[in-house]
DNA sequence: TTCATACTTCGATCATAACCGAACCATCGA
DNA sequence: TCGATGGTTCGGTTATGATCGAAGTATGAA
């Protein structure tokens, strides 16, 4: 059984740059609305519709209804990251001009991958978090002891996290920087964490700019210092 | 300046069943000529040649001239990676009915990912030598002194594989055990030597199959075992 | 109940691209 | 040099699919 025309039918649905506006449109995690969709798709409501209709058959939307809205988000985080993989190999193969505007630093800065923190600061996390001991085992990736600890400290509740069907800690790769950042359920909630720190604030589209103060909190906190002395802020 | 056309004219060349045929065909990182990926992909040769020739103009493929022959092959291992997040996305969301053979199984407990082992071999591997301290980092592989030992008493010039550009130790996201594996230069060093050994032989496809030897061997050298004494044999 | 808004469906248009037969070019070996 | 083999290019065919105007359905608020 050959493997390339599964893999054509899932490209063929991201190789429409409306349908890829959309999914693109909806990387950072939230649910937008077929209206939203459509202007962020540059298409009318009538084309959006029939290319959502497309990507929900496909299972790589899940909508919801609320009222006469009709909401989208991505059917999972691999959606994202199959989007990530294929802006790194466009990005490599050349068919983007990399026109390196701020936009661009900042997505590489920090952004949102589906629901977590991505870019170099995403990564910084990872990095940092199992260079001070919080995270272990490399891929299999666990917390320890002492990150239950430092985690639960900086007000994420790991109960909540673990009682879900989502994994915990996810290593997840990161095609700006070509190495992972942290996914999972903890991942997110360390997103949500840091944006209601006010450390981190949603800007255009996926692009998160860190605060002066939650830059110096994160590096801080997550950093790969002598940890124990500088901490204590 | 909208991500989705870019996203949008990798994907669609991907979104082709014979041009994805093709480039699944390359996964195992040998060089074809277009009469064999005409074969592969199952269309005549002048439509095979048409979609190389899209295919190496978009630098997905490298193209090597040998008297009449021409060969092709992928022109890095994101492109494998790209593909794999495909499957991957392609089975979790139904796209394929999976028909669970002898021959999925095989490719998921050992297949070639470009040139390195996949598969639940390939994600033991680096999980092994992360345990044994063969390899330290996390996210950011690196050999450590022991693993350097180690190594090099398996039969591999580390020396050489530093010399290179491409990274040593680089880890590979394997989308049939969503963890990852190990890529990179020592990756690809380890299956060389692998099959030199006879612990592992090329079959159909990706699909590598361990010896009993070799499995022994195998689990022996990088299983997650107490080391010392299982490794005298 | 009526009007406004969100969204879906239908039908027609039109551009695109995969496909293959035929012809041509390039290389190799007898 | 000729014939065989590998591969490219050309031209015609045909299926596909994105697009939008128009019309219809569903929901909410006054």
């Amino acid at each position: 059984m050959k493997e390339g025309p599964v893999i054509a039918s899932v490209a063929a649905l991201l190789g429409d740059p409306a349908r890829a506006n959309i999914l693109t449109a909806l990387m950072d995690g939230r649910a937008l609305t077929v209206s939203e969709l459509a202007q962020a798709a540059g298409v009318t409501l009538q084309t959006a519709s029939g290319h959502l209709a497309k990507l929900d058959a496909a299972n790589l939307l899940v909508a919801e209804k609320q009222g006469r809205h009709r909401y989208f988000r991505l059917s999972g985080p691999d959606v994202a990251q199959v989007l990530e993989a294929l802006m790194g190999l466009a990005q490599r193969t050349g068919a983007t001009r990399v026109r390196t505007g701020p936009k661009d630093a900042a997505l590489r800065s920090a952004r949102i991958c589906y629901d977590h923190l991505a870019g170099e600061r995403g990564v910084a996390l990872l990095n940092g978090a199992q260079w001070q001991g919080l995270i272990a085992g490399g891929q299999d990736l666990a917390l320890t002891d002492k990150g239950r600890a430092v985690f639960t400290e900086f007000g994420i509740d790991l109960t909540r996290l673990e009682k879900g069907r989502r994994p915990v800690c996810r290593a997840c790769l990161d095609w700006s920087e070509r190495h992972s950042h942290l996914g999972g359920a903890l991942g997110a909630a360390i997103l949500d964490r840091l944006i209601e720190k006010q450390w981190v604030r949603r800007d255009a589209g996926r692009v998160l700019t860190f605060t002066c103060q939650g830059a110096e909190g994160f590096d801080a906190t997550f950093g790969q210092v002598p940890d124990e002395d500088t901490r204590a802020a």
